[in-house]
DNA sequence: CCGTCTAGTGGAAGCGCTCCCATGTGTTCC
DNA sequence: GGAACACATGGGAGCGCTTCCACTAGACGG
């Protein structure tokens, strides 16, 4: 029985409307379509189901068939539709990124672009595809939600989440194979997540000041709706305390670089005599020191800073910076990787986390 | 080494949604899986043609009946199927960003995020998926081609084209709905696209220089394989002529602030005692300008420079940078919102091409 | 020499949806 | 009052694919 794929009674322009127009060859005995399986199946002249398993993997399937379905999907140019094949495995072979945006800053950090590059790559390994899902709080997230929901992808990797996103407690609800990169506030220990140390490296940086002999250090945080910011500031508190210093001289910034500056600017108000500065990124560290240098201050003669992220940032700013790196395309590496194994196992354990360690990396500023 | 810990190692509701043959033992009718469409419409008393009907725009459906189909909708948490309908419509509701990835710069650039984001915002407001799709050159820009031609994707949209890749033949040829950000290389004529007046851009630039006094003016060109490059350095020649000037002080960067150090290097070289310098990127404007005042040049008395893209770097730089704005936000959502008209329909024509003026945006530097 | 396997195969049943078409119902017009 | 026409509706045929299941050979041991 012949399928009518071409010029239905009624089809004005004779189907060549969408799908790939006839462009090329057309060796199969039937009408312009794209082919399909049937005729992968005809051509090899095997059944549909042997056509069909030789294209998936070759299980169960004689080398002689396998051979000929091979030859038959080359000559044809034979592509599955994802749409039909995804009706039936309940795969779609996509996985979301997800990146609640409640400000503009994610994209200003060149944070955001190492973590792209590093899931697709992995992703591009396994023939996924990426689908990018921006969404600001409210009616936008919620439509997010919505399609999570449903099987339009297979799994999701999240940044940049913040504290007023619900996104740690409704993911792994939804089924959805879910992994986070950075700390989630919320149900941390049913999602899985990776992270770096932060606590650890807002320590580090400031025992490297303390270290030095700096005893007036400040700090400027991250938002602390940012399991990162929040981190960073905890790091240097316990540091501060341990090292039997006040831990009170703190301005939040907002990760970028005019942030930092004002930031500083505060911070020398209260402080004029300062002689260390712990900053939550390197973005506001280069402003900070716009601001210090502006007051005549010598960068790290008179205040010693340190910055976190380094990613770039920190060898161009004059004097480069002594920073704290944030190995964020092995985090995201990691991260799919980790969805990878969630989807291909759903019964894998929901709760792993990595912590990747703290490494400073001195340069000129402290 | 980052460490792992697993935190819930037993998983308490094993994936018990992935066999596709959970249809028979499932009885219809009870909420046991995720609703369909024939649930739908056994709740709400219609048969399943209405349903879908009332659920796609409503036309030919009785108030009556589209009242039940909504309350229906609602309260079994309804949400179609994409595959299944992809399947029989033939579209997929996602559209492709790709992004031909030769080197590293694309992600360096400020202007990427700008793209994402414009076009992410225009894409969002009908309900449509940004797949992005990052290929280098040779076996991955062919399987980006094969992933293209079938109906994976209802349409693409190129940035960061370059002369290389053959994308601007092959995807129009595929009869995908398709639109360029930035004039590619070949196909011209055939292919929609929208961008900046580089050439004008150019021009206005060195005239700039011209009119302020300057009569030793060097170029920094961007990579001569992308159109924006290309054409710029073909503006700052016409208008060099045009002022009777010699046009063979360029030296090529690659869109890096390192690139344009070194460029600005071996054009002092070249010409100790140029007094203008046009540079196709902000970005190499201030490498280069690190060059000059390290040369003990002072920027703009002895050497004024103009850049190029106004993204935000310009402003940062000391001094502020004069630069030739580069619309690349207004661009992308004016391609998103060609390629939707485009797939809206299929007869629209298709060499529709956009160029935004130039705008010379002054500060110190020139 | 006959069960009993096992590997390979094809028939057929859907996956959830859209849309063509035939079939009611209520309106309007001559 | 019947023809002519809306308009709304449901039945049903697929879209292209995977996979269950029944079936046929050959292989092998008893």
């Amino acid at each position: 029985m012949p399928r009518m794929s071409k010029s239905s009674p009624e089809d004005p322009d004779g189907g060549q409307a969408n799908g790939p127009v006839n462009g090329s060859v057309e060796p199969p005995g039937r009408g312009g379509g794209t082919p399909t399986l049937d005729e992968v199946a005809r051509v090899a002249g095997v059944s549909r189901a042997t056509a069909s398993r030789a294209i998936n993997g070759g299980n169960r399937v004689s080398p002689a068939a396998q051979a000929k379905v091979d030859a038959a999907v080359a000559s044809l140019g034979y592509i599955p539709n994802p749409a039909a094949r995804s009706l039936v495995t309940r795969r779609t072979d996509s996985v979301a990124l997800v990146v609640p945006e409640p400000d503009e800053l994610v994209f200003s950090d060149p944070f955001f672009l190492n973590t792209l590059r590093s899931v697709n790559r992995v992703l591009a390994t396994r023939d996924l595809q990426l689908v990018l899902l921006l969404a600001q709080p409210g009616e936008e997230e919620r439509r997010m939600l919505r399609y999570l929901g449903r099987s339009h992808i297979d799994g999701a990797i999240v940044v940049s989440h913040h504290r007023s996103d619900q996104l740690a407690d409704h993911l792994p609800a939804l089924g959805l194979p879910c992994v986070f990169v950075g700390r989630p506030w919320t149900s941390a220990d049913q999602v899985a997540y990776v992270d770096t140390d932060n606590l650890g490296g807002g320590r580090a940086a400031t025992e490297l000041l303390v270290e030095r002999g700096c005893r007036r250090i400040a700090n400027i945080a991250g938002p602390t709706d940012m399991a990162a910011g929040f981190d960073r500031l905890a790091g240097w508190r316990a540091a501060m305390r341990e090292a039997g210093l006040e831990d009170d001289l703190v301005e939040l910034g907002d990760f970028t670089e005019a942030g930092g500056a004002a930031a500083a600017a505060a911070l020398l108000e209260r402080c004029p005599d300062l002689d260390g500065l712990v900053v939550a990124s390197d973005l506001m560290a280069a402003g900070a020191m716009g601001v210090l240098t502006g007051a005549g201050l010598r960068v790290p003669e008179d205040v010693a800073v340190v910055g976190y992220d380094d990613l770039g940032v920190a060898a161009r700013t004059t004097p480069p910076l002594t920073t704290v790196r944030n190995p964020i395309g092995a985090m995201a590496e990691q991260a799919a990787r980790m969805l990878l194994e969630q989807i291909d196992d759903p019964h894998a354990p929901r709760g792993i986390r990595v912590i990747f360690p703290p490494a400073v990396v001195r340069r000129d500023s402290a």
